[in-house]
RNA sequence: GGCGGGAUAGCCAAGUGGUAAGGCACGGCUCUGCAAAAGCUGCAUCGUCGGUUCGAUUCCGACUCUCGCCUCCA
């Protein structure tokens, strides 16, 4: 079975077949952070995504370059360094390192390049240069450079390839007045933006004068000088289709005449409590800020791998609570196989074969390979804990089946990247505590034995007996 | 105003023209000294109104509500 993926350049789901004509290498962009602030849980949303199409595509058998820009200057960037007194480097470093540290945290895989917009100043240029000598691209009195999308037009290309675009019926009123450059026609857009003195220091030397890049102009010049003219697949959350994306393909295609990119996905924005997120109501999060409420970077991760990336998503902190259980099933559950791999039980006579343990991998292979649908995948994996859980009771599980069962975990989690759970260590405290209640248990002192129980809970440990003796569990 | 999504149990969320996956929460039973974990088990006719059909939650239309883009935005 093939993978399947909604294209909103078809506006429907198609089969995945990449441009190498091998069908081998695949070249994936996501547009990446803008670094003025710390990314919240919805720029997340987006990147977790990102990493699931990247992982499907690896467990597909592809072999895929992932590039994912970080932009390093931009309006509101310039705007915060200034009042922080700060400098450009130094402002963008500070958040770019802790972007990076959160996308570790959420275990996304890092993408293999990772442009800087300020990097590719020379390719932005030449790029611009290309466009104007096109035609397509002019010089405005403000000394901006924009992009002419009547010329574009009229060179019989296509402009709204992922949207449908009633330059008629849009608001351009509130275009206009918002607008404070010279543009030739409202939907223009900055390639070059003219050196104002709020830049400060904050500026490059061109042949169209001093300034710095548009907006969505270092996304085309990184995203085709590392990936080539025309590549596979470009993501970004929805709300980038228009202008950003619709722009990036103007400047590429008018700038080579090629077709950009073959594939565009678009990851649905989420809600928060039900609401839009903002900071007034108090349900904006940045992963800092969910850790710093006692959820883990795992949980967080797996609620927002729970819905389908092209679904509204509402994220709430019951949800967190929620999917602390259900990781904690899955644990558990694995927990169990691997003392099983490890210490054996002789006692199991039964004589199954390890084709008796349902095949995990295959099942969440197929759901994932339809347009990623993760939300049934999940329903695989759960339906898989059943099982597994179930032989076990029944005493069906030998050492070489419970090695299988994990590997075949392994193997799956190497697409959903949960991980596994990480086991706290008791401390000696603890431990102490956890024997004593064994000894009141064993002289029939149940009382004591609850108190201790007790007071472990209040310690944050949770104490499960077992025929194989106590477990002790961080709560 | 233009364009595009949604509305499925207490919550989250898949899916299908032939009476609805999975997770969380909740109830019952088994196991347990009691728990926990685990197993078994119970819990929805899919926004409203029409239409097509032998039959619709699934297709079509209308309506209501809701979200997004059109302006910086994941």
């Amino acid at each position: 079975m093939a993978l399947k993926l909604f294209n909103t350049l078809a506006r429907s789901v198609q089969e995945f077949a990449p441009l190498d004509p091998a069908g081998k290498k695949v070249g994936l962009y996501c547009c990446g952070p803008t670094v003025y602030d710390f990314a919240h849980i919805g720029n997340w949303r987006t990147f977790v995504f990102a990493d699931l199409v990247r992982r499907t595509l690896e467990f597909s058998g592809y072999d895929v370059k992932h590039v994912m820009n970080i932009t390093d200057i931009e309006d509101k960037i310039i705007q915060r360094v200034r009042e922080n007194k700060t400098t450009l480097r130094e402002f963008t470093g500070k958040f770019e390192t802790a972007f990076l540290d959160d996308l570790k945290a959420l275990n996304c895989k890092e993408p293999h390049v990772k442009p800087h917009a300020t990097e590719y100043i020379a390719e932005i240029i030449s790029l611009i240069e290309k466009l104007v000598a096109r035609g397509v691209a002019y010089k405005a009195p403000d000394g901006s450079v924009y992009f002419s999308i009547a010329k574009y037009q009229g060179c019989g290309c296509h402009y709204g390839q992922l949207l449908k675009l009633n330059f008629d019926e849009m608001r351009a009123g509130e275009r206009v007045s918002s607008d404070e450059y010279e543009k030739e026609s409202v939907a223009d857009f900055a390639l070059w933006k003219a050196r104002v003195p709020d830049d400060g220091d904050i500026f490059w030397p061109s042949p169209f004068g001093e300034g710095r890049p548009g907006w969505h102009i270092e996304c085309s010049a990184m995203s085709m000088k590392v990936l080539g003219e025309s590549f596979d697949l470009h993501l970004g959350g929805e709300d980038l289709k228009f202008p950003h994306h619709e722009d990036e393909i103007a400047q590429s295609e008018g700038a080579t005449g090629k077709p950009f990119v073959k594939y565009w996905l678009h990851g649905a924005h989420l809600l928060v409590e039900g609401k839009k997120m903002s900071k007034s109501l108090g349900n904006y999060f940045t992963l800092r800020d969910l850790v710093a409420k006692g959820f883990t970077a795992r949980e967080v991760r797996y609620l927002l791998l729970t819905a389908h990336y092209r679904e509204t998503f509402n994220f709430t902190l019951d949800g967190l609570t929620g999917a602390k259980s259900a990781l904690a099933r899955i644990d558990e559950c694995l927990g169990k196989l691997r003392d099983i791999a490890a210490h054996g039980r002789p006692e199991s006579q039964s004589q199954i074969t390890p084709g008796e343990v349902p095949f995990l991998k295959e099942s969440v292979a197929i759901s994932l390979q339809d347009d990623l649908n993760i939300s049934a995948a999940w329903a695989n994996v759960f339906e898989w804990v059943r099982s597994v859980n179930r032989l076990i009771v029944e005493n069906k599980i030998k050492p070489e089946h419970a090695l299988y069962a994990l590997k075949d975990w392994e193997t799956t989690d190497s697409v959903l990247g949960i991980g596994a759970n990480a086991a706290a260590e008791a401390p000696t405290e603890i431990i102490a505590l956890a024997d004593a209640r064994t000894e009141a248990k064993k002289a029939k002192d149940f009382k004591r034995a609850d108190a201790i129980r007790d007071e472990l809970k209040a310690k944050g440990w949770v104490v499960e007996d077992s025929p194989k003796g106590i477990k002790l569990k961080k709560l």
